[in-house]
DNA sequence: TATCGAGCGTACCGTACGGTACGGTACTGG
DNA sequence: CCAGTACCGTACCGTACGGTACGCTCGATA
């Protein structure tokens, strides 16, 4: 089925970037590359994409350059779905702060023990091995410093308002990161089972939360 | 150059695993091994390492069956090698306590920090992707749940000494496991550069252990 | 010295996979 | 109705790599 509106069908001219925003139909090609990639990681091929997307490997190559544009691109459109909320902050008092902090650990939590980003992530920290394309940076950029760029704001707020003392704020984060995380994003990674449960998932991010107010609330938070 | 003292060569029958403790060539193939992944994640072929240890490839399939058993027992081998201290413990007060768990912090912050661990991780990374011989299960075994291990004994001990409180010592470990950690492993894998150095691991491993005995210290730890 | 075997070097095989070429088809615009 | 084009399906190519086979050397043992 070819897409009936004339869409901008854009090539990646040679060594030029996959385009910025897929169309329609390549945004089906990369969530049939996502389909693949978490189902069995490494039948990952441009044979198996094609057939499970019902493409032609030639049109891949003329969308996408070569298997690491489709990668980046895949990640890249993963990455576009995950951005979502980030309200701006005005007055904050103790309970909407915790209620903040509580959404981003909620969020990240789900965010990293989804099997799309485990297998995601498996992909991008393979091909870091090897230089060459860094989805490993795209990844980062999209994951760990997004969230930060989201969370650091409410940090400052949380600190103008009183409530948090803190001198760096990236470090201040970077607590935050690892009381939510700990060790649960590794063994994802590695390859342990281990699904948390969405009520799992709520008491984890009000644990980090805690721990987090305890190391840096200021009176009562 | 043959080994001149007649040392027990194994093989690998089929179906069995690699020898568990391999014989000196046998790590110097294992260091080649090693020395692979770090220089060049991917350039890991079965050719380069038969070149860089300066054997051949059937004499490789003879000891170690086949890629994975190669690598399974590369895994083994540097584990074999990070197990170190770890004495009993016994009577805690606040200052050895705080020392334990400094000693703890520095020396999984330098693990996780070596080229050789990132290079590992990533390995077994990739390989939990892919079903077949977990790796990850092996990196998990001898990295997380091994410190995890060590630290939970001294943690009770300061539970027992009144110098800590907590219900669950896993719990408590994983806390204190995060504050250490933070977002370092996951920045590593993914391809940053980020190489910090003797003293700037100190001083995390030092803000981990405050925040930590801030969190679950009792009285003044 | 003769025999044996561990292991090195190299050549070889099969296959999987990235990438290309090509014919056929359906839609679009003139 | 015809040319153009976007794209599917499939066949094809080259190569890299896992795994095997074989000849040769060297040290050990009798």
């Amino acid at each position: 089925m070819r897409s009936s509106l004339a869409e901008r069908q854009e090539t990646v001219e040679a060594g030029a970037e996959a385009p910025a925003t897929p169309s329609v139909r390549q945004q089906a090609v990369l969530d049939a590359v996502l389909a693949l990639m978490v189902e069995d990681g490494d039948q990952l091929t441009m044979d198996a994409v094609a057939r499970r997307a019902s493409c032609s490997k030639e049109t891949l190559y003329k969308w996408f350059g070569d298997r690491d544009g489709l990668l980046t691109a895949t990640v890249r459109w993963q990455a576009s779905r995950v951005h979502a909320g980030g309200a701006a902050v005005q007055a904050l008092d103790g309970a909407t702060l915790r209620e903040h902090l509580q959404d981003f650990a909620v969020s990240w939590l789900t965010v990293i023990t989804s099997r799309t980003s485990v297998a995601l992530n498996r992909i991008a920290v393979a091909h870091a091995g090897s230089r060459k394309s860094n989805l490993g940076g795209i990844v980062l950029a999209n994951g760990r410093f997004a969230i930060g760029e989201r969370v650091k704001p409410v940090l400052e707020a949380g600190r103008d308002a009183g409530l948090l003392a803190f001198a760096d704020s990236e470090a201040a984060f970077r607590t935050f990161f690892g009381l939510v995380g700990r060790d649960i994003q590794i063994r994802l990674l590695l390859g342990e089972a281990l699904d948390l449960g969405e009520d799992e998932i709520r008491r984890d991010a009000d644990r980090a939360v805690e721990q987090f107010l305890a190391l840096y609330g200021r009176a009562k938070a």
